[in-house]
DNA sequence: TAAAATTCACCCTTTTTGAGGGATTGAATT
DNA sequence: AATTCAATCCCTCAAAAAGGGTGAATTTTA
């Protein structure tokens, strides 16, 4: 088995410090290299390319969350882990939808640390039952929905780019009867095209 | 503070009447009532409304997944959770989708339960890491996509049902270019229509 | 430097859309 | 019994949009 490498983007350098020392005190992983900042760090990614990166979310010019987006463009086989100190947070969640694949929490000690990087490399993801359920309603369905469960069906297929004539052809009824719905659809939601539908759907969580 | 009012629906009697006991002994919820199947427990959910449904993911007739769905239809402010033998299965996954908020192990000991239950009603999710990883990998991006950056734009609008036109005036290009974006896409994805373009994005996670 | 990405133009035909109308049936609620 | 709502179907019309083909300039990046 070979060790996993890691590096660490953090600007506090005791932090930075203490975290390589636990990290290089175990037997499964080592810190390639440290950054005090995100520019420096992607500046190096392509080359380094480590199995994890640890990211802290508040750093003095590129944020995190921004870091992230770009070390899974340019490194999109290394996995990132979010450094925080809010344990339950909306910027934690950002940090997930960007490509983040579980965070790990300032002050953990060396059991916490290396049981969350245990994880992520079980193909687990290390998080909270709080951020998980933030993460879980983003695509549950929202029960207060003005629409009928039948207008429901047809939007679900409008947001799949599906013409009148699709729809008509799925659901087994007359392009007209399709065409009634979505009309339908667009006095409830208070749009007027395809498009509007959609964006409000998808806020709304109505599909 | 009011107990916490659960129903069970479960067909193994066995375990019905040991998540029964447990959840009686606990001083903040209590089993209000218990159903070996999920026809007779959606019969009366609209009258019931518990705060908490546990629902076997296996049951005789209706599954637990369309049960969750029916539950949350009829009584959108109970939250279900999944009781499963399996820890870490799709099946799981499909009934997070449905609108269950977490899961429990059908061999979990009494203090299991209990802070499961307890993590529910405190905003969280229980669930293992495997299943968070599950959870968000569902919106991370695929980072091995076909599409250049451009291209992705252009697609990400297309999902919003946006028109050439509209396309062309958000990114601030002209019309034929939004076209012959569109029409690379199509080559590259190997589909000739919008619709098509989207079902494949979403299936591949390109958007 | 070569390949890829991004940009734009003009040809063409067919389909779709959105806005107006209106109508019927059946189930659920009051 | 009355009424509302959901779901189904039908019509017209003009404007917009979609999709296919072909070609080409420019910039970026590997």
């Amino acid at each position: 088995m070979f060790k996993k490498k890691i590096i660490i983007i953090e600007d506090q350098e005791d932090l930075r410090e203490s975290f390589e020392v636990i990290i290089n005190g175990s037997d499964k992983f080592f810190v390639q290299s440290t950054y005090p900042n995100a520019e420096k760090a992607l500046r190096e990614i392509s080359k380094v390319r480590p199995d994890i990166a640890m990211v802290d979310l508040e750093l003095p010019g590129m944020n995190g969350i921004e870091a992230i987006k770009h070390i899974k463009e340019k490194s999109p086989k290394t996995e990132c882990v979010i450094v925080t100190v809010y344990e339950d947070s909306d910027l934690v969640f950002e940090g997930l939808k960007a490509g983040a694949v579980g965070y790990i929490i300032k002050n953990a000690n060396y059991l916490e640390i290396i049981s969350a990087l245990d994880e992520l490399v079980r193909g687990g993801s290390p998080m909270s039952s709080q951020i998980a359920r933030m993460v879980i309603q983003n695509f549950h369905i929202n029960p207060n929905s003005p629409l009928s469960s039948r207008e429901t069906d047809v939007l679900k297929l409008i947001a799949e780019g599906k013409s009148y004539t699709q729809i008509s052809e799925e659901l087994f009824i007359s392009k007209e009867t399709a065409r009634s719905h979505i009309k339908n659809i667009y006095v409830k939601l208070n749009v007027n095209s395809k498009s509007e539908a959609i964006s409000k759907a998808r806020k709304d969580h109505l599909i």
